[in-house]
DNA sequence: AGTTCGAGTAAGTCATGACTAACGGTAAGT
DNA sequence: ACTTACCGTTAGTCATGACTTACTCGAACT
């Protein structure tokens, strides 16, 4: 129970397309709330939630800058998610092989 | 639009708890539906509709067994979610480098 | 052939959470 | 010091979707 938590929150966070977006928006260019929702279909407030839990869920980092709040994104969030996605690949590969190895030269239906 | 779709629509079916809780189970051994259910606090046709949008999401595949259907993890779902999350990796690396810069150098307008 | 077990589908209910509107607080500019 | 602008918060509404119950289909076993 390292960073596998984050990345079950991370996981759960990115489920939200309007939170994708705006990960995908930070990772482009790091940004002011204002911003961010100048370029999205949702209000500042709705944005400034989604930056909560995406903050909570360790994939952005605040910086104040003035009166200005700029967001980017969290290097170690998304390691987090990386590290986890490759556990359960090297489970998947290995099932897979098992998988190929039951139906060595069968498996070519009509 | 290579195979980023796909790992969007991963993204998105990997958000549920229980879906990810399906995913795990899987990636450690390949089950039926049963089998899934028995271990999970849900009811069997509720695995079932998870099943199928992990499968459509490009995570799971299905093989029929006689009665049964195995299903078992598809690498290649998996390695898009990587994939995506490697390009976005790389993003906020290069902003949090232009973060780090900016902080030592002091002097970017605007 | 009949029975039994297992899986998928459909309909319906209910909870979670995403979004908007209104308010308060804080920092810069005049 | 006042005004302006921006950000965050709270309360409330509404849509999305997760879950269960009941039904039907298909395959194996007696």
């Amino acid at each position: 129970m390292t960073y596998s938590n984050s990345a079950i929150l991370a996981l759960g966070a990115l489920g939200d397309p309007t939170r994708r977006a705006i990960f995908e928006s930070l990772a482009r260019k790091p940004s002011a709330v204002g911003q961010l929702a100048d370029g999205l279909p949702v209000s500042r407030p709705a944005v400034s939630q989604h930056l909560r839990v995406l903050k909570a869920a360790g994939l952005v980092t605040e910086a104040a800058d003035g009166a200005r709040r700029i967001y980017r994104l969290d290097p170690r969030g998304v390691g987090a998610m990386r590290d986890w996605l490759d556990t359960h690949w090297a489970g998947a590969l290995d099932a897979f092989q098992a998988f190929a190895d039951s139906h060595t030269e069968e498996g070519n239906p009509s």
